[in-house]
DNA sequence: TAGCTCGTTGGACAA
DNA sequence: TTTGTCCAACGAGCT
C-alpha cells in the first residue's frame, strides 16, 4: 500500500489547501506532516511570539486532523532527511506541500524536490499563500514591479482562483501510523516568554480564523476604511497572524469579500471593502518584492541607503523596545507590542519612524525587534514594512516626510484612549497634555501623579533637534560629503 | 530614447 | 480652527 505525504508549513488549514485537496483526490492514504526545521529558515527562525502562536496551531491543526479520523505526524530536524525518512517508513511515494517564497526556503525546497524525484517519488508543489504568485507578475518591460499602485492595477487584471474544497468525511488514513513527537516535544514554548498576554489576545488555529473573517465582514469592513487609523478603535481585521500561518488563505479573503457583493452587484461592495483588498495587494506586493530582491531583508533595496550614517546606542535602543522613550504614543505602540505581540498598524508606522528617523538606528535593528516580538511576524511583510519607514525601499515615503510623535498622537489617539490604555502611569494627564507630558505644568502634573524622569520618562530626544539631524544625516548620505557628519551628534 | 507623471499612510507655515 | 500650499529627492513606469 502506498501513501502521500502532505508537508505541512505555513498552510496550517484544511479548507482552500491545494496541496491536501490534491492528495485527497490521488486516493492514496494521507500522512499528513510538519517538521519543526529551524536551521532550514536561514537566519530568521521564528521569533518567540511566533513559536507561542506555531504551538497552539499545530496543536489546532492536529485536532482538525483528529475530527476527520486522521492525525498530524510531528518531526524534528533537516527537513529534507526527514521526508525522506517518513516516506521510507510509510512507502509513500508521492509528496506534496503549499509553496513558500522566502529566500532560505526556495533554495531549500528546489533541493528537496530534486532528491525526492531522484528516488522516484513524486514531488509537486502548489499555491496555497497568494492571490498571485511573482513569477506570473510584471511590468511591460518584464520586470518586476518597485511601485505598489502599478504592480496591484496590474493584478486586478489577472483572475482570482476559487478556494480549493477538500470533501466532507474522514481523510484516507494508513493502516499503521509512523512514530510522530508530541507538540510539547518541539520546544517552542519557553518560560520566559509573554505567554499569558499573548493567550489572552489569541486563540490561534484555523476555526478561530475562518470566525474572526465572519466577525469582520459582518460588522468591520464597511467603516474599515474609516476607522482603520485609530488604534484605540477595534476597526482592524486582526488576521495578520492567521494569515502567516496559514490558518486562512487570501483566497478565501477574497470569496468572502465577493460574496458579500452578490446582493448589490458592485465589487467590491464598499469602500471599505475596497481599502480592506488594497491591504492584502500590500500582502502581495511585500511577498513579490521579496521573492524578485531576497536580499532585501538584510540590505536595503535602495543602494544608495548602505552610505546612510546609523548611529549604535545601545540605550536608546532599550528604551525604544521598553516604551520609554518619553513620547507617549511610541511607547504606548512599544507596551501593546509586548504584552500582546501585535500592535495596530497606524502606530507600527509611528513607532518605527521614530526608531529610524529620530533615533537614527538602523531598520535592521526595528526590524529584528519586530520580529521576535510579534505573533504576525513575516518575513516579507516585516522587511517591506521597515523597508518603506526607513525610506530605502519600494514606494519609500519621501525623506522630508517625518513623522512628528505629538500630532501623530493628537490627530490619531485624540482623547487618548490609547495612551491611557498602554500607559496607565500618565491616564490622570488632560487630554491636552497627553501627547506631550513635559510640557504640562508642574501644578498639573502633581495633580495627575507624575514624577517627570520618575513615574514617566523626559523625551530621550527633541523632536525638532532629532528631525535636523535625520534630515542632515539624509544629505551625508545623499551627497557623500563626510564634512556633514561632523554636524551630527 | 526622452520626457513626463506619479508616488498608502506627512509636516510646517501662512492665510 | 481650518484649509491650502509648499517641500522639491528620486526613480519607476509608461507613452
Amino acid at each position: 500500500m502506498t501513501a502521500t505525504l502532505v508537508w505541512f508549513r505555513q498552510d496550517l488549514r484544511l479548507r482552500d489547501n491545494p496541496a491536501l485537496a490534491a492528495a485527497h483526490q490521488r486516493g492514496a492514504p494521507i500522512i499528513p506532516v510538519y517538521i519543526l526545521d529551524e536551521m532550514g529558515e536561514g537566519r530568521w527562525p521564528p521569533g518567540s511570539a511566533s513559536r507561542w502562536w506555531l504551538h497552539h496551531s499545530l496543536v489546532a491543526l492536529d485536532t482538525a486532523l483528529r475530527g476527520r479520523e486522521s492525525r498530524l505526524v510531528l518531526a524534528r530536524g533537516d527537513s529534507g532527511s526527514a521526508l525522506q525518512a517518513l516516506a521510507a517508513q510509510t512507502n509513500a511515494d508521492a509528496v506534496y506541500w503549499n509553496r513558500r517564497y522566502e529566500p532560505a526556503d526556495i533554495a531549500r525546497d528546489k533541493v528537496i524536490k530534486a532528491n525526492l524525484r531522484a528516488k522516484g517519488l513524486e514531488a509537486r508543489s502548489f499555491n496555497a499563500a497568494l492571490l498571485h504568485e511573482p513569477h506570473t507578475v510584471a511590468n511591460k518591460s518584464g520586470q518586476p514591479f518597485q511601485v505598489f499602485t502599478p504592480f496591484w492595477r496590474n493584478c486586478q487584471t489577472l483572475p482570482v482562483e476559487d478556494p480549493v474544497m477538500l470533501p466532507a468525511g474522514p481523510l484516507p488514513s494508513p493502516v499503521l501510523w509512523p512514530l510522530s513527537l508530541e507538540v510539547a516535544e518541539l520546544g517552542l514554548l519557553s518560560r520566559d516568554a509573554g505567554g499569558a498576554g499573548w493567550a489572552n489576545a489569541w486563540r490561534p488555529g484555523e476555526a478561530d480564523a475562518v470566525k474572526q473573517l465572519k466577525k469582520f465582514m459582518l460588522h468591520a469592513v464597511r467603516p474599515y476604511a474609516d476607522v482603520r487609523d485609530f488604534p484605540h478603535i477595534d476597526g482592524t481585521s486582526r488576521l495578520s497572524p492567521y494569515l502567516h500561518f496559514g490558518e486562512i488563505g487570501p483566497r478565501q479573503i477574497w470569496a468572502a469579500v465577493r460574496a458579500q457583493s452578490r446582493d448589490s452587484g458592485v465589487f467590491p461592495a464598499s469602500r471599505g471593502a475596497h481599502v480592506f483588498l488594497t491591504e492584502l495587494g500590500w500582502r502581495e506586493f511585500a511577498h513579490h518584492l521579496l521573492f524578485h530582491f531576497p536580499h532585501t531583508v538584510e540590505q536595503p533595496l535602495r543602494a544608495g541607503f548602505s552610505r546612510f550614517p546609523w548611529r549604535q546606542d545601545a540605550a536608546w535602543l532599550k528604551a525604544w523596545q521598553e516604551g520609554l522613550t518619553g513620547y507617549p504614543i511610541v511607547d504606548a505602540g512599544m507596551r501593546e507590542l509586548r504584552s500582546t505581540g501585535w500592535m495596530h498598524n497606524r502606530v507600527r508606522m509611528i513607532t518605527a519612524s521614530f526608531l529610524v528617523k529620530h533615533l537614527r538606528i538602523a531598520w535592521q535593528e526595528g526590524a529584528g525587534w519586530f520580529w521576535d516580538a510579534l505573533v504576525d511576524a513575516d518575513l516579507a511583510n516585516n522587511t517591506l514594512g521597515w523597508q518603506w519607514s526607513a525610506g530605502c525601499g519600494a514606494d519609500a515615503t519621501p525623506y522630508f516626510h517625518i513623522f512628528n510623535p505629538v500630532l501623530q498622537g493628537e490627530k490619531f489617539d485624540a482623547d487618548g484612549v490609547y495612551v491611557r490604555c498602554w500607559i496607565p502611569e500618565l491616564a490622570a494627564l488632560p487630554n491636552e497634555f497627553l501627547h506631550q507630558p513635559w510640557m504640562a505644568p508642574m501644578e498639573l502634573l502633581i495633580q495627575a501623579g507624575i514624577k517627570m524622569g520618575e513615574s514617566y520618562p523626559r523625551p530621550i530626544v527633541d523632536h525638532y533637534e532629532a528631525r535636523s539631524a535625520a534630515l542632515a544625516a539624509l544629505e551625508v548620505m545623499r551627497t557623500g560629503d563626510p564634512d556633514g557628519l561632523g554636524q551630527l551628534q
